[in-house]
DNA sequence: GAGTTTGAAACT
DNA sequence: CAGTTTCAAACTC
């Protein structure tokens, strides 16, 4: 089991020669040493190997569940140096190849004591990995390792970054116990690769993003397994493959044989497709995947759950035996000479295309889309930050003229003016007083986080993607303040007129970003209520609504047309007039047809006018 | 649950 | 860096 660490012969093997800790005598890269000398020895090695971080951007129409809270609950195992943050296999992942300002470093990954995953009673019963109906793992997967002490990369709770709980391996070293030896094991494995522990998958810019809905087919996952794998028998449809695993597109980096996982590959549309429901879920975590850029044994997403293996592999074996779809060429690969995957005979529909290959044929598969999907455009941003801009500065400019107001009646009256001052000095100890509370705040509510990487403590990756907001505040205080005391006046302008200015100018931005989300929630809610009623209205009378599949929604600005599926569920978008949701008057249209219903979509993907935006 | 298959990791 | 071995998960029966 994985509490029990240390005791008993390892490994039970054959090799002969071991060290006197165990270890087999074997000569690896670097020889682990068991002997705890290495205790609290520094990884510095690993700490100055900090290696490049990929910054990728990641945008996805797929909404993202928030992490529970209970994910930053500390946990109690006090000899952890780092309470790591409670991580499912399902658990949004670090947000390193996410364009975190500031990723750990790979030591700092490693060298925590990172994610136990559940504080229980050592001798707790080995808990299976319980999977909600929507395929949503509970616990964290349980490791069987019998072999490598759990101290390799073949462990997956070690190749995570999480000590063994409950699992049922066998004499286990990587635990708090252990921690000398679990040390040394992540040196040793950080010197073979420096990358070890990096998810292994990368944010891809290949996505659903540029693409319209009916463009997609499918959801093509984003993200790209880094190294690639090297399936030869599983056709990259089986967990054995990690980038099918990753519920991600074979790419590029991949030296597969036969793969059948890319964009419009049949073999795994009919495995999709056999479970469409629980592929939506899946989609989801998935996207969660593609968002934190980790997925797998180094975070992979929970795999869909295999209820419907059976009949998937049916699907896939009638696939498979079908000799028109029979590949023997490997799938274009941008680079590697793959060429494009089509079909070896002219029964199967269409080429395919590759994760930044041309695009796919069109198929009726539902996309799930979030209801705000394609609301806020990149120049809506630009326009909502304009807005705010300038109304800062009108805010700043009341404030400066009131207060230039005040100053001049106060001019003549000293004493009023010491008065004055004397609050300055006051209220300027009162905002240090506020900031480093804030700042104390902070790090008492994850003692693990700033305070701890400040000191040179390691991060657990997962607890610095949470805290990555509470990183930039810290950074602000510390901008403001090199020394590490706090500037009075706040933001260095050490005067009470522009920490008024500051907050006058907060206050009005943070309004205005308020009242822009109210709209934006008032307008999804409105979507949603007007699916709602569509989809209603398809189950009454599905005939009728799926030929017409068309809602006119009168508002201000003229019609918009609601694709026929519920809750946001939809291959076409509609264009929101986010200033105001206007009431519903639903409408069915006989004689719509879909190709109207696609054109019009074309036409509302525009964006609003930046009129309609000055009004958020 | 035991045995087999598979592919990543470790090693040569 | 390619080939082989080891390992543990995935899968099958």
């Amino acid at each position: 089991m994985g509490e029990g660490g240390g005791e008993g012969e390892f490994p039970p093997k054959k090799d002969g020669v071991e060290e006197e800790s165990g270890f087999p005598a074997k000569t690896p890269a670097r020889q682990l040493d068991f002997t705890g000398a290495s205790d609290g020895h520094s990884l510095s090695k690993a700490t100055t190997a900090a290696p490049t971080v990929v910054t990728t951007e990641v945008k996805t129409t797929i909404v993202i569940p928030s992490v529970p809270s209970s994910a930053t609950a500390t946990p109690t195992m006090t000899t952890t140096p780092l309470p790591p943050p409670a991580v499912g296999i399902s658990q949004v992942r670090p947000t390193v190849l996410m364009g975190t300002p500031n990723p750990p470093s790979q030591a700092q990954i490693l060298n925590a004591p990172i994610r136990i995953p559940k504080l229980e009673s050592p001798k707790a019963k080995p808990r299976p990995v319980v999977e909600a109906r929507d395929g949503t793992p509970q616990k964290k997967k349980q490791c069987n390792c019998k072999h490598s002490r759990c101290l390799k990369l073949y462990c997956e709770c070690f190749a995570s970054g999480t000590y063994c709980d409950g699992c049922n391996c066998v004499n286990c070293f990587n635990n708090v116990e252990n921690e000398p030896a679990r040390r040394d094991a992540v040196e040793a494995t950080l010197e073979r690769n420096p990358n070890a522990f990096r998810p292994k998958i990368a944010a891809s810019p290949h996505g659903v993003q540029n693409k319209r809905p009916e463009e997609i087919g499918e959801v093509v996952l984003l993200g790209k397994h880094n190294k690639g794998c090297h399936c030869k028998k599983s056709g990259c449809l089986k967990k054995y493959c990690e980038c099918f695993q990753a519920n991600i597109l074979c790419s590029e980096n991949c030296k597969c044989l036969d793969c059948k996982n890319f964009e419009g590959s049949e073999e795994r549309l009919a495995l999709f497709h056999g479970d469409h429901s629980n592929h939506m879920t899946y989609l989801q975590l998935a996207a969660n995947a593609a968002i934190t850029g980790a997925v797998g044994s180094s975070g992979f997403a929970p795999p869909p759950a295999p209820k419907r293996r059976k009949s998937q592999e049916i699907m896939f074996n009638q696939a498979n035996k079908d000799p028109s779809t029979h590949r023997l060429a490997h799938f274009p690969q941008g680079n590697s000479g793959r060429t494009s995957g089509g079909p070896t005979s002219g029964a199967s529909p269409s080429p395919v295309s590759r994760p930044g290959g041309n695009a796919s044929p069109a198929t009726s598969k539902i996309v799930y889309r979030s209801l705000l999907a394609d609301i806020i455009q990149p120049p809506d941003v630009k326009a909502l930050c304009s807005v705010l801009v300038t109304s800062a500065g009108e805010a700043a400019k009341t404030v400066t003229d009131k207060r230039n107001e005040t100053e001049n009646r106060m001019e003549d009256q000293t004493e009023t003016s010491l008065a004055s001052s004397a609050q300055d000095h006051s209220q300027g100890n009162k905002d240090a007083a506020d900031v480093e509370m804030v700042e104390a705040d902070e790090n008492q509510a994850d003692k693990s986080g700033a305070e701890d990487a400040s000191k040179g403590k390691p991060l657990s990756p997962a607890t610095l993607a949470l805290m990555c907001d509470e990183q930039d505040t810290i950074f602000m205080v510390a901008a403001a303040s090199p020394n590490g005391s706090v500037d009075p006046g706040g933001y260095g302008a050490n005067s009470q007129g522009q920490s008024e200015i500051y907050a006058e100018q907060e206050r009005v931005v943070l309004t205005r970003f308020r009242d822009c989300l109210s709209r934006l929630i008032s307008y999804a809610e409105l979507k949603e209520s007007k699916c709602s009623a569509l989809a209603r209205m398809q189950l009454q009378s599905p005939a009728t609504a799926t030929a017409t599949a068309t809602v006119a929604v009168k508002t201000e600005n003229g019609i918009q047309q609601m694709p026929p599926m519920a809750n946001g569920a939809s291959r076409t978008t509609t264009q929101p007039t986010l200033n105001k949701p206007q009431p519903i008057q639903l409408t069915t249209t006989a004689n719509t047809s879909n190709a109207t219903n696609t054109a019009n979509s074309h036409q509302l993907h525009k964006p609003p006018a930046l009129s309609e935006k000055k009004d958020l």
